[in-house]
Order: C-alpha cells, then sequence, then structure tokens
DNA sequence: TGCGGCTTATG
DNA sequence: ATAAGCCGC
C-alpha cells in the first residue's frame, strides 16, 4: 500500500503525491502530523491554524469519499515524524510514502530525517513539487546561478514555465532529491537567529475563520476573482477600501488551492491570451521567488539578511514602549493604526498596508525587522515564512531587490495616495468617522475623540535613520 | 513598490 | 503662489 503525508497542501486536485501514490494502483492511506510544539516555535497564528485544522476535517471527509483513510498522528515536535512515521508504515504494510516538498530548512530537514529513517527500513520515500509553479533549481542565469533580482528572475520564470508547458517534468526521481542536497546540521537553530520571543499560540478549536474552507466555495471564490476582479486588479489593488484583492492568500498558504490552480484559471479567464502580462500573476511570481530564495540562500532560513552589509549600518533600537504601540495601533498615525486594527481582528492585512506597518516599524521606530517579521506572523492567517521574511527584508532594505535605505514611506503622504477618501481610516478606526475625510491622514488626528497623539515626530525620525544609516 | 528640497515655468 | 521636473539621500 502507498501512504501520503499531507502538510500544507490540503488539497485533492494538482497534488502530484497524492496523484503518484493513486496511480500506483495500490490502496492508499493519508497521513498527518501534528506537531503544536513545532508550530508555536514557528510562531504560527491561531487564526491560521484554525483554518489549517479546519480545511483538515474537510478534507478528511473528502479523503474518505474516495476510500482514502485519513490517519492523525499528534506529536510534538518535526523531530518526532521520522520514528512516528516509520511506525505507521510498518504497521499498514506500507510500501512507499509520498509527500510534496516543503522548502523551509526546518521542514526540508524534518523531510530528509524521515526519509533515511523509512530508506533504512527498507520503505520507499518519494518527494514532489507540488507546491510551485515551476521548481527551485529550473531558473537559473546564464552563470547558472541563482537571481537576485526580481524583474529578471520572472522573466526567466516565464520562459521556463512555458517551456514546462512543452515538455512536462521528469518524473521525479526516486528518494528525497530536495532535501537530500542539504548539508547535516539540524543541531543549529533555524528562524530564530537571535532568540526573539515566541509569540506563536497553540491551536484552540473554534470554528469559522471566514475564509472558505470547502472546494466548491474555494473554487468560487477563484472563479469570481479571474472573471471579475483581476481585469482591474492592477489599477485598484493599492487602495485598500476598494478590496480589490483575491483574498485567496490564506487558501495559497495551507495549499487549499495551488498556485498552478490560480494560473490555471487565470489563463481560461483570459481566453489563453495576455495573462502573462496581468499583474495578479506577478504577484504570485514574488511568491515563487522567495520560495526559491530560500531553497538558493540557506541563511536566509537564521533571518539572516540577504544583504548584511546594509544591516550592519542599521543601530536597531529597543524602544519597548513605541513596539507595543505599534503592535496595538496606538502609534496615533491614523493609516498605521488601522492597518494594525486590520490585523488584530481579522488575520490579515492588505500588501499596501504591510509595506507601510513594516517601514514605519524599521525606518521610523527604527526596531528590528526580525520583530515585525515573528509578530507578523503570529497574528496573519496567511503566514508564510518564505513570503513574510521576504517582504520584512525587502521593507528593511536589507532584502534580496530591496529598495535601498534612504526610501523611507510617509505614513501621511501614503496614507492620503493609497486611501484619499480616509474610507479604510474610518474602516477601523470608527472615531475618526466624525472627521471630514481629508482630515484623516494626519499624525494625531482625532485626539479630541480619543485617539492618541503621534509617537514620533515624523521629520525628525526620518532624519534620524537617514543620520544613523550614514554614519552620523 | 519614495521623499524632500531645489530649480524653473507660469500666472 | 504653485505645479512640474530634477536629483541627492
Amino acid at each position: 500500500m502507498q501512504l501520503v503525508w499531507f502538510r500544507n497542501d490540503l488539497r485533492l486536485a494538482d497534488n502530484p503525491a497524492l496523484s503518484a501514490a493513486c496511480a500506483a494502483g495500490e490502496r492508499v492511506k493519508a497521513l498527518v502530523c501534528l506537531t503544536p510544539e513545532q508550530w508555536t516555535e514557528h510562531n504560527e497564528s491561531e487564526a491560521r491554524q484554525r483554518y489549517w485544522h479546519a480545511r483538515l476535517d474537510w478534507l478528511e471527509q473528502a479523503l474518505l469519499k474516495g476510500g482514502i483513510e485519513l490517519i492523525r498522528l499528534p506529536l510534538q515536535r518535526f523531530s518526532d515524524c521520522p520514528d512516528a512515521i516509520l511506525q505507521v508504515a510498518q504497521q499498514q504494510g506500507a510500501s512507499k510514502l509520498h509527500f510534496n516538498y516543503e522548502y523551509p530548512l526546518n521542514e526540508r530537514n524534518r523531510d530528509r530525517l524521515t526519509c533515511e529513517r523509512l530508506e533504512s527500513e527498507g520503505i520507499a520515500v518519494q518527494g514532489h513539487h507540488g507546491d510551485l509553479i515551476v521548481p527551485p533549481g529550473q531558473v537559473v542565469t546564464g552563470q547558472g546561478t541563482a537571481f537576485k533580482v526580481f524583474t529578471p528572475f520572472s522573466k526567466a520564470w516565464l520562459r521556463c514555465l512555458l517551456r514546462l508547458e512543452h515538455e512536462p517534468l521528469p518524473s521525479p526521481v526516486q528518494g528525497d532529491e530536495c532535501a537530500r542536497d542539504q548539508k547535516r546540521d539540524t543541531d543549529k537553530p533555524y528562524r530564530a537567529g537571535k532568540r526573539i520571543q515566541r509569540l506563536g499560540s497553540r491551536y484552540a478549536p473554534e470554528p469559522d475563520t471566514g475564509y472558505p474552507v470547502n472546494d466548491d466555495d474555494l473554487h468560487e471564490v477563484l472563479q469570481r476573482f479571474v472573471h471579475e476582479q483581476e481585469p482591474d486588479y492592477q489599477r485598484l489593488r493599492d487602495f485598500p477600501a476598494r478590496h480589490a484583492t483575491s483574498g485567496l492568500s490564506p487558501a495559497l498558504t495551507i495549499g487549499a488551492l495551488s498556485a498552478r490552480q490560480c494560473l490555471a484559471r487565470l489563463k481560461q479567464a483570459h481566453d489563453g491570451d495576455g495573462w502573462q502580462q496581468s499583474t495578479w500573476l506577478n504577484e504570485l511570481v514574488w511568491r515563487e521567488f522567495y520560495r526559491h530564495l530560500l531553497v538558493s540562500f540557506p541563511e536566509l532560513n537564521r533571518l539572516t539578511p540577504f544583504r548584511p552589509d546594509v544591516e550592519a549600518r542599521i543601530t536597531w533600537l529597543d524602544n519597548e514602549k513605541a513596539f507595543e504601540a505599534w503592535k496595538a495601533g496606538e502609534t496615533g498615525f491614523p493609516i498605521v493604526d488601522a492597518a494594525m486594527k486590520q490585523l488584530l481582528a481579522t488575520g490579515w492585512m492588505h500588501n499596501r498596508l504591510r509595506m507601510i506597518v513594516a517601514s514605519f516599524l524599521t525606518k521610523l521606530l527604527r526596531i528590528d525587522w526580525r520583530r515585525g517579521e515573528a509578530f507578523f506572523m503570529s497574528k496573519l492567517i496567511d503566514g508564510d515564512f518564505a513570503s513574510n521574511l521576504g517582504g520584512w527584508q525587502w521593507s528593511a532594505s536589507v532584502g534580496a531587490d530591496a529598495a535601498p535605505y534612504f526610501r523611507i514611506f510617509n505614513p501621511q503622504l501614503q496614507s492620503e495616495k493609497f486611501d484619499p477618501n480616509g474610507e479604510f481610516i474610518a474602516e477601523w478606526l470608527p472615531e475618526l468617522r466624525h472627521l471630514e475625510p481629508k482630515a484623516r491622514h494626519k499624525p494625531g488626528a482625532g485626539q479630541e475623540y480619543g485617539r492618541p497623539g503621534p509617537i514620533i515626530d515624523y521629520k525628525q525620525a526620518r532624519q534620524s535613520a537617514l543620520d544613523d544609516y550614514n554614519g552620523g
């Protein structure tokens, strides 16, 4: 019989591991490892864990309809997986284990150790590329090296995609090819370079995250988006009050939906023409870019910046009161606070706002980007190590293809530009509804209605960040 | 996927 | 007075 190990690939369709197991023509069983201690260590948010569990419950029923039983292994950490999975495989008389690769290093080490354990007992293991549209290692420069800049990456990525369409991927090799090329150094901690305080919380079984859980709902959202909203995506996406984004990031993050499925629907909606220019596709390519980077530059997994030379010039400040105010949405800068209230209330934040609050934390408060990264992970329903890490390093100007350090967002100008009518602000800071739309952007707006005053002076903070960076 | 200060053009 | 363009940070 064949075993399929589910992780963040909670779907039936476009699931290479599941397809391969079924294609063997033997009995198939599914397996999942519950590792709450590890999830806590990774700062996985309650919202994400609830969504993942809700989807797992749906998947269990869907698998059963196909005659596939789901075995849940209640463990604590990734390091518990090899022995526990071996035991199940032996009990079930499994001849082979299938899974889809995950690219962060802790996951890859978990998979490598599991492979070695099973293979040493004569059980075959096969990894599959089910997460990315173009697998890592395929998108390379003329020199054969990894891309460090997004634009050339995306062009090469598209060429790879078109090539792959003509000649489908060679069938995956036996064993865990992807994880195996990593050096063995599991003792060193990853994702905790400076030992950030653990922020995660344990899964509490509360249903209903507000995001689609079953395939019918999920694929209806996708279809409606690519047909009705994607044509206006480029024009409207930067305005948080317009709700013009797909809202599919939570589903992508747990693999309820694959990036390939998104691309397939996008192509259909474009009738096969013009999809290559889609701005939404570009966002999917950013997702691919950040995953490829994690594989090509393993040090990133330790929260090492892509540009340590840039970070070396920055003095991070330990302003705990400012950090608390930022986390709570009490900075006195309306757009920043509205964004943080949205995150706290819903587990999601619009991407333009992620850039604004990240710039505020790293440049104006000059607080270490790792603290923002950890806090985002602990709250986001779409928390994803590769994308979150990439986004925070980009914002702090220490990432791959990041803006120069002296590009500092002015929160008020960003607010006036991307929330011109103050609608988004009013949605999350109801006190400011009393003010005229144009009056909602100013730092300290609405103090007469109980809003906090600005915790910093923008001009001063900007200047002191530039002085610090320039060695003043 | 900036900002801000400076210049110049225009009224 | 102010808008638009240039350019250093």
